[in-house]
DNA sequence: ATAATCTACATTATGTCAATAGAGATATGT
DNA sequence: ACATATCTCTATTGACATAATGTAGATTAT
């Protein structure tokens, strides 16, 4: 699994929608700016998870978007392999997106072994994690200190 | 860590070179064609592993590759990184790859406190298992009866 | 010498990524 | 009914990476 920039504003967006999840929908316009996304790439991204069922949208001049399940319903699995694709290092260990390799024996290949084993890791993790755990440790990490990254000697 | 037919030719390149380390060196030819890989694509990709010290080449009529250290000493996670970068999913949580996101607030960032447990799942298996281990599974799966993906009905 | 090999740099075809453009549809508030 | 703010949809662009291929040169065992 590698996130394009595509795949990571989904998760903010996503992450903004969560955390908004009592109200009816939440601006393109506001989620743009606070989370520096520009806002016609992400009209393409939320409809793109539109299409995937995980958002719903409203039209207007009251318009916006919304989870169109509950927060613990959407996993951080789901998303990324709609958006992305694979989330298997290789395509030939991928459940969902298998594509066959070149190599001389794929069924006792050493290689695809070892990526099983990590296209298990990631799994675990994806399929575990939803947007409402996001949302949890958002507010769990809101809680500490600001440790600015940015060091200018 | 999604990787790209170099990254994956350079395993199966090294998996070959493992298999035949007692042997001085290995042709380019010999595994172009036993592992299908583009003959003048794989010259790219070797002559880039010998950049970084994983293996060595002798010119000439009986030239080749071997590897530049014990199998024991190649771990996956050097190779990977040296063909194709971080093994992160994003690189905003990478060691060696960091680069800086477009998130509000990255110290306190919940996507990227779950991108770095994946990362970390990635990394532990990928700094353990050694171009050694790799041919170890090899000679187990050798064992094992081919089951071929290929299915017609 | 010769032939097989690695070395090096340049070039090309293809595709993906990230964004931008522009016209259109919809619903709200007045 | 109208103006306006929003979402919808398709197309296009520029930059870059990927996966090779092309051509010429250097090295070494025989």
């Amino acid at each position: 699994m590698k996130l394009s920039l595509r795949g990571e504003y989904a998760l903010r967006a996503l992450l903004v929608l969560g955390l908004n999840y009592s109200q009816s929908v939440v601006r393109i316009q506001a989620i743009s700016e606070h989370q520096n996304i520009p806002k016609r790439f992400l009209e393409q991204i939320l409809n793109d998870l539109k299409s995937a069922g995980i958002v719903q949208s409203r039209r207007g001049v009251a318009g916006g978007y919304r989870l169109a399940k509950r927060p613990e319903e959407i996993t951080l699995a789901a998303v990324v392999r709609h958006v992305e694709g694979a989330l298997a290092p290789v395509s030939c260990v991928s459940e969902r997106f298998y594509e066959k390799c070149t190599c001389p024996d794929e069924s006792r290949c050493a290689i695809r072994s070892v990526m099983k084993e990590i296209r298990e890791a990631i799994v675990k993790i994806a399929e575990r994690v939803t947007i409402a755990e996001l949302c949890e440790r958002w507010h769990k990490l809101q809680l500490e200190p600001i440790t600015s990254l940015d060091y200018v000697i």
